[in-house]
DNA sequence: CCAACGCATGGAT
DNA sequence: AATCCATGCGTTG
């Protein structure tokens, strides 16, 4: 755009236009070029007078609100000397740097973005480098807006940059909405800064607007400039619509794309989406930021201070896609206000969801009783969800929970590990609740996927408003179907939760790449497996309830399908293609992989594409999901007589949930526990999961003998074996063994322990039945073992905690389980002759190992059913060992 | 006995 | 050190 650089004769300062011979350098431009500015406005620049120079009748002049100076906020030139405050106002960048502030607009990217930028950039801050802030490097959200900021003075000046070229539009849209009032928008005139917030940043600036109101105008007099390094600015003074920043941005040039990138996380996604002129996209960002405040919420304005403080992990990272989809065809315009990944707890039967605090209050209306009061929640696709907004009273503060949430959590499909994203439509003001699923990959059920970059920022930003490909649309309601679900695949990764995940972390989250969306019975998963080609499968009786077990070789896990009868009575089966989502009828008898597409689909070449529509009708379809969810509901229930069977029962849905998972994308070591109970994972069906929140559910003693409590044991135990056989048959063709006896090893070890190994090591038996009581399953080996555990086994043992998994505080039979099994790990490798590692890492497998916990945990232990599922789901992949159980991995 | 309620606890930030 | 918040769990109906 503008001719600036190098190559320019013009002084770059459009008030100027000198020619020059010799350009001096001003400012650095989004491009990374510096403004050629001729011998006087350089100085000005420099001596930072360039705004009061220049600008002193642009409008954008505000006050510090901390130190009261006055600063241009309404161009390029100062636009990193002072920050936006969530609550209206700016702050000078040598006051934000005192207050740390940088608080995101809740609205905005992704903390991964700028925090870690942030100090950084503070300090170029003062330096005039505009490039680092903008262009090469993340830029704090409260700046960004600054980049786009509209000097009223200035568009005639200088040459309209790159990402100014759409703002008009935008700003057209936002008045169109009305989504600010007129006082708003006469402040925008006048305050610059507040205005040019982009996206979630644009709101920002629309409720400080609306919140401050007057923060610009306070500084009715511009006369003094306050700030720092003035630079010159160029922006049309239209620009100011704070939504339409965000557009500006996506017409930005590469560069300037870039900087915009950088500057706001959120738009990111919208930016790239709208590449080229703002949309709708634009609008909601701009309304939003409007509608964004406290004011609306009735909140005064510390609220609106608070909720700088949210935490980046409540920031709302709606992507543009979710936003239309909310809005739908409708002018409304959406303003993303929090999101929060559901804890076990929070998609649990309890149906309450926990709410951020400063969320809450922040953007929910203001409760002073803990009852709270009716809220009315709309989701993505216009259906309408009454909850109870309320807070318990929690440590001299509050815990605020929306109370009845399950039918809407169910009706989405959620589970731990899934964001809910709260937006309110303006200017209604409501409230809508959109969702993302922790899983993406191939979740076409969606029709869309959100795949996080390594920076955290969706990268294509899709449809996280569930699988609403179809524009909302008030008529319809949102049916849940666990099937839909079903072929789900997890595989996008939350780089927010990463740092969580480390080895400090004891309480192991959710991780989106790790989720899986699978919620099927356990009838359905185990319907899923099949034996492996030239296995069978031993049966294992618990309680009257056979399983088949798969010792040899991992079965082989197949696709969902609900089975049905046509229309002419002949019995069928549906399976939704993983590509287009469509639901396709195939023979009963059909065993499809995991992985099914309509290219599959060989029973009916007329439905070889996705292309082709599907046969059932949407009301058919939902019938049809339906009376599944309620025929798989019933099928866990059933059983519940007998809670040991009905533990087995969980257990092994987990398992088969595992298991499926597993067979789409290889475990990651890392535990799919929920948000912060270990116990937790995908599919798992705890007691805070899927029983009442009383705690009251079943649980096993450690001295429980019962046949789940053995069975895990057991199996345990042959997953070892069976995982330690095969690594040693391999490490005995490439290896060969030297070490006899290895000095870690226990010098004493149960009798019964070396039959075990011996017996079992050599190769499992083959059982066509097997009680859950066989000899091997013999509880009380494990009880007489000399481990130095003394406890029994306790299912409920959490196994992540490493207090938990040290000789010395283990409390779970679990933990003595793992012992054994490694102990018959070690004894069979030992006998074996197989030594490849190290006396070191012997012992680590011994004790560090163990007293790491995380490693076992994550692979076998987890609650009483998790243990189950864990087991069995390693014994039926047999070929994925847990990882720290390996010390070869 | 089950569910729901709501406060308490304690790990994480 | 304070606060948040996920989960536990006692209490109540």
């Amino acid at each position: 755009m503008s001719s600036s650089s190098s190559s320019a004769k013009f002084c770059f300062n459009s008030t100027c236009k000198n020619v020059f011979d010799r350009p001096r350098k001003g400012w650095r431009r989004r491009t990374g070029e510096f403004a050629d500015l001729c011998d006087r406005c350089a100085s000005a620049y420099e001596e930072g007078k360039f705004c009061e120079t220049f600008h002193m009748n642009a409008s954008g002049w505000r006050c510090c609100e901390s130190c009261g100076k006055q600063i241009h906020c309404g161009c390029i030139v100062s636009f990193h000397m002072f920050v936006l405050l969530d609550a209206g106002g700016i702050e000078c960048i040598t006051c934000a740097r005192k207050s740390f502030i940088l608080t995101p607009n809740p609205a905005w990217p992704p903390p991964s973005f700028f925090l870690p930028v942030l100090p950084e950039r503070i300090k170029d801050l003062s330096g005039k480098n505009w490039c680092h802030i903008a262009g090469s490097g993340p830029v704090p959200w409260r700046q960004a807006p600054s980049m786009f900021s509209s000097s009223s003075a200035h568009s005639e000046l200088h040459p309209r940059l790159p990402f100014e070229v759409d703002r008009p539009s935008g700003i057209d849209r936002l008045i169109g909405c009305e989504r600010l009032s007129a006082s708003s928008l006469e402040k925008k005139k006048v305050d610059d800064s507040s205005e040019r917030l982009m996206n979630g940043s644009m709101k920002l600036g629309a409720s400080e607007i609306v919140e401050n109101g007057n923060a610009g105008i306070n500084c009715g007099e511009r006369t003094i400039p306050c700030v720092n390094i003035p630079q010159k600015a160029s922006f049309p003074r239209n620009s100011t619509s704070n939504s339409h920043f965000s557009l500006a941005v996506s017409s930005t040039p590469i560069n300037e794309a870039n900087d915009q990138t950088k500057v706001s996380g959120t738009h990111v996604s919208r930016l790239t989406l709208s590449t080229g002129i703002g949309k709708q996209v634009t609008a909601h960002n701009g309304a939003d930021s409007s509608s964004e405040t406290p004011l609306r919420n009735g909140r005064p304005r510390a609220d609106a201070r608070a909720r700088n403080q949210l935490l980046p992990r409540y920031w709302p990272r709606i992507t543009d896609q979710e936003l239309q989809q909310i809005s739908g065809d409708s002018n409304s315009v959406i303003t993303p206000l929090f999101e929060k990944m559901l804890s076990a707890s929070d998609a649990g039967r309890i149906g309450r969801l926990v709410l951020p605090k400063k969320c809450a209050e922040a953007y929910f209306p203001a409760i002073s009783q803990p009852e709270g009061l009716p809220l009315k929640v709309q989701d993505s696709k216009g259906t309408e969800w009454m909850f109870q907004f309320r807070f318990w009273p929690n440590n001299n503060s509050r815990m605020y929970v929306l109370e009845g949430v399950t039918p809407c959590i169910q009706s989405m499909q959620l589970q731990a590990g899934d964001i809910v994203t709260f937006s309110r439509i303006e200017p209604e003001g409501k409230l809508v609740m959109g969702f993302r699923k922790a899983s993406t990959a191939s979740t076409s059920n969606q029709g869309s996927e959100t795949i996080v970059a390594g920076d955290g920022v969706p990268m294509n930003g899709n449809a996280n408003l569930a699988d609403q490909a179809s524009p909302w649309s008030k008529d319809e309601k949102s049916v849940s179907h666990s099937k839909e679900v079903l072929g789900a695949k997890s595989s996008f990764r939350s780089k927010r939760k990463n740092s969580t995940l480390n080895s400090k972390c004891k309480r192991l989250r959710l991780e989106n790449e790790d989720l899986v969306e699978l919620q099927v019975t356990l009838e359905q998963a185990l319907g899923l497996i099949r034996p492996a080609p030239n296995c069978v499968p031993s049966v294992v009786v618990i309680e009257g309830c056979e399983f088949e077990e798969f010792e040899q070789d991992a079965p082989v896990i197949g696709r969902p399908t609900i089975f049905a009868t046509d229309h002419i009575g002949e019995k069928i089966q549906w399976v939704q293609c993983e590509d287009c989502s469509k639901w396709r009828k195939i023979p009963a008898d059909a065993f499809l992989p995991s992985r099914w597409t309509c290219s599959g689909n060989t029973w009916d070449p007329e439905r070889l594409l996705c292309s082709v529509a599907q046969e059932l009708t949407a009301e058919q379809l939902e019938d049809l999901l339906l009376t599944n969810d309620q025929i798989a509901s019933k099928k866990i229930k059933a059983p519940k007589q007998d809670l040991d069977a009905v533990e087995a029962l969980e257990g092994l849905d987990a398992l088969a949930n595992l298991a499926i998972q597993e067979e789409g994308e290889s475990l990651t070591s890392s535990s799919q526990a929920t948000t912060k109970h270990p116990r937790h994972r995908a599919g798992c069906t705890c007691i805070v999961c899927i029983q009442p929140p009383s705690g009251k559910g079943p649980k096993h003693k450690q001295t429980c003998t019962c046949n789940v409590c053995l069975t895990v044991k057991r199996r345990f135990r042959t997953l070892m074996l069976r995982r330690e056989k095969k690594q040693s048959e391999k490490e005995a063709e490439t290896t060969l063994n030297q070490s006899q006896q290895h000095p870690y090893l226990p010098e004493k070890l149960p009798d019964d322990f070396i039959q075990l190994s011996a017996s079992t090591g050599n190769g499992s038996p083959n059982r066509k039945t097997v009680s859950s009581d066989e000899p091997d399953d013999d509880p009380s080996r494990i009880r007489s073992s000399v481990s130095p555990f003394k406890g029994q086994i306790d299912l409920n043992i959490q196994p992540e905690r490493d207090e938990d998994l040290s000789p010395v505080s283990d409390s779970g039979g679990m933990i003595k389980l793992i012992q054994d099994a490694t102990e018959t790990y070690l004894r069979e490798r030992l006998s074996s002759s197989n030594n490849r590692s190290s006396p070191a890492s012997n012992e680590k497998q011994l004790g560090g190992g163990i007293g790491q916990g995380g490693s076992f945990g994550q692979g076998i232990v987890y609650g009483s059913k998790d243990g189950v599922a864990e087991a069995e789901h390693s014994v039926a992949s047999s070929t994925k060992p847990v990882a720290s159980l390996s010390p070869e991995r």
